[in-house]
RNA sequence: GGCCUCGUAGUUCAAUGGAUAGAAUAGGUGUUUCCUAAACAUUAGAUGCAAGUUCGAUUCUUGCCGAGGCCA
């Protein structure tokens, strides 16, 4: 039964009788009472003024009484300023319950016909995951996770940025100073090596530059100029808010064309580029390198993936897929629908889209990032044909290059664009500000789960929480916990939102948080433990007997009842944070039952073995909201 | 320079145009003869500034200030 369907039906009805109107079902609107006020549904008044042809206040108490007279789900009602709240019968309540405790699969909706790709993650093949992928594979697991459960079919992908001029900065540098070291060797992970690697040829990158732009300006007749250094003089100066002295502004003009040219001809650089040719080319000894530098690295990340909890149905590789995007432009070109540069560089014009002018291929014919996710778009619908939808996780620094991806397909003629969809979520700042690996300011996935877990075992092992436990027990509810957390922490926030985490802060386990929750979950599982012990069972029939709910017991069932509205909403916002706050709240009510309301001193049976059957469905929406999430919940803690 | 996000308690986050702006943390004060105190109860504290739209604006519009991003 749905209450809400109910209760819109007789407030229908109530303005036929009273006021002669016919309404539509979906404009009456219910929201939930704020819990100052007496009543569980809130019907605001105010836009109905005008048919009533009473003031606010009037309208709300003719149809609470004509409610109350004539509906039998309706108790009372109170009218605070226009506001008409509804309190329904412990009946109503009762019988919510009752389907819901009836339910086969309850929180899962029958299956829609529709087919999904979500893709997230997305790694580089050069440096190890952090923090940001964190929150990506987070919020795109669940997201998956949330439209399954709204009965979609979902086919979970990413695309592998395995190929470019990134992995041959890793690879070069490996050549150059690696002397043959292997994650064997060392006991590195491999994704840690080969980033470990992509940082030594930076290094060497940056050390090249200074060098040669010195030498510029010795060329230039400016010995005494050092470019770089000059440079990052003046970029403290303008973080820190200093002025500049009039030198360093003339020496910046000198400097900057120096500089520029020195990046662009470090050799190092330039052997890192003839590498992407030679990988281009397929020189065998390149192909080989790359394919062990990479198996190293998607070692490392399957460990890290399993570690987070995520998979993938199929995984796309760029080096697959580039090739594609490039016919894919060229014969876009031969259509018309691209064009051509004199320097033979292929663009697009979105300009009637409000877009301006998008590279496709350069000069030399070697492609773009927009290139290749023209081809992958296009692989995906023919790997899959049935999907209606292809959802991208990835971050909102890319808000431009979706848009203009969107309309280039929309171009090319596929009808499938229109449902293309960038799920686009903040960035992860931390108190020092925004991430940078150069600076070495990045959280590192792999450390920051292990000290999750390692916190987590520090707080359990402080509350003396582990008795009886195995030790692999011990371990497994380590994890469950710290990962919890972890989860929790970054999915509880609008994905749209950047955040902050601060790694000393956001290490909590009280309030708002997994733990708590999880923690709720383990109370009522030693409920259903005990209950189970004496053997008490609760049937239908015992339903019959119980005529009177305490408030927080009808608030609860409140809250479950809601449970499929918010899972509908998560869908529509694609926000697993409505899940998370969701199930914070159920929580919350559940403690407050739990520390109000006693079960087993409770002398009729009947409201025993309800409050029984009642913590079961708790316990179970909790443990389902939290598995949307990626979340486990522990019967012990 | 053009375009796009975002500004809410000390801090981290909420609020389909609705009521006295919710939580959590940090700070006060309480609650363990009772099913797990990682809990519960209680107290104090906020919409960047200025206009506009209306019965009503944190939410919509414009301007300014501030933070971040994208495109050159």
């Amino acid at each position: 039964m749905n209450v809400e369907q109910l209760l819109k039906e007789e407030i229908k009805k109530a303005f036929r009788n009273l006021f002669d109107t016919e309404m539509a079902l979906d404009q009456v609107n219910l929201q939930p009472t704020r819990k100052e006020f007496d009543g569980s549904h809130t019907f605001v008044c105010f836009p109905f003024a005008k048919i009533s042809k009473k003031n606010p206040e009037e309208t709300g108490k003719m149809i609470g009484a004509y409610l109350s007279e004539h509906s039998d789900a309706v108790k009372s009602y109170n009218v605070v300023k226009g506001f008409l709240n509804i309190t329904l019968t412990d009946k109503v309540w009762i019988s919510v319950f009752k389907a819901i405790w009836n339910a086969e699969n309850y929180g899962f909706l029958p299956p829609s016909g529709k087919e999904v790709m979500v893709e997230y993650s997305s790694p580089n093949t050069n440096k190890p995951l952090h923090l940001g992928h964190l929150r990506n594979n987070f919020l795109g697991y669940a997201v998956s996770e949330i439209l399954k459960a709204n009965g979609h079919k979902v086919q979970k992908v990413q695309i592998i940025n395995d190929r470019g001029i990134h992995i041959c900065k890793s690879m070069l540098a490996w050549q150059k100073f690696g002397n043959g070291e292997t994650p064997e060797s060392t006991g590195l992970k491999g994704d840690k090596l080969v980033g470990n690697y992509y940082v030594r040829f930076d290094r060497e990158y940056k050390a090249e530059v200074a060098e040669l732009a010195k030498k510029y300006a010795q060329e230039e007749e400016a010995a005494n100029l050092d470019p770089q250094t000059l440079k990052k003089e003046i970029d403290r100066k303008n973080k820190e808010g200093e002025p500049l002295t009039e030198t360093e502004k003339e020496q910046l003009k000198l400097a900057k064309p120096l500089l520029e040219k020195a990046e662009k001809n470090a050799p190092i650089l330039l052997e890192a580029q003839a590498l992407l040719k030679r990988w281009e080319a397929k020189d065998p000894e390149v192909y080989q390198l790359w394919m062990q530098m990479n198996a190293w690295v998607y070692e490392g990340f399957e460990d890290t993936y399993t570690q987070m909890g995520v998979n993938f149905d199929k995984l796309y590789y760029e080096s697959d897929t580039f090739l594609l995007g490039k016919d894919e432009v060229l014969k876009g070109l031969d259509a018309g629908t691209f064009f051509r540069k004199d320097d033979g560089s292929v663009w697009v014009d979105l300009s009637e889209e409000k877009l301006d002018e998008k590279l496709l291929l350069r000069s030399d014919g070697t492609s773009v990032y927009m290139t290749q996710d023209i081809g992958t778009a296009i692989l995906r619908f023919r790997d899959f044909p049935n999907i209606a939808q292809q959802i991208y996780t990835v971050g909102n620094e890319q808000d431009h290059h979706f848009k203009v991806l969107f309309a280039i397909l929309k171009k090319l003629g596929y009808a499938w664009a229109e449902e293309c969809f960038h799920l686009s979520y903040g960035m992860v700042d931390l108190p020092s500000g925004k991430m940078k690996s150069r600076e070495g300011t990045v959280v590192d996935a792999d450390d920051l789960m292990q000290e999750m877990r390692n916190t987590a075992a520090e707080r359990t092992q402080e509350l003396g929480k582990i008795e009886g436990f195995t030790e692999q027990q011990a371990t497994e509810l380590y994890d469950t916990l710290g990962m919890g957390a972890l989860k929790y922490f970054l999915l509880k926030v609008d994905p749209k939102k950047r955040m902050m985490f601060d790694p000393e802060e956001s290490i909590q386990f009280q309030g708002n948080t997994a733990p708590s929750i999880q923690y709720t979950h383990a109370r009522i599982a030693s409920i259903l433990r005990k209950a189970k012990q004496l053997g008490l069972v609760m049937e239908e029939d015992d339903l019959k007997d119980i005529d009177k709910l305490e408030e927080v017991e009808s608030d609860i069932i409140y809250t479950l009842n809601d449970y499929v509205h918010k899972l509908k909403e998560a869908a529509k916002e694609y926000s697993p944070a409505v899940i998370a706050q969701y199930t914070y709240e159920l929580a919350k009510s559940y403690n407050r039952f739990f520390q109000e309301v006693p079960i087993f001193k409770e002398s009729d049976e009947a409201k025993l073995k309800f409050r029984i059957a009642f913590s079961s469905v708790v316990g179970e929406t909790i443990s389902k909201a939290m598995g949307l999430l990626g979340i486990k919940v522990p019967d012990r803690m």
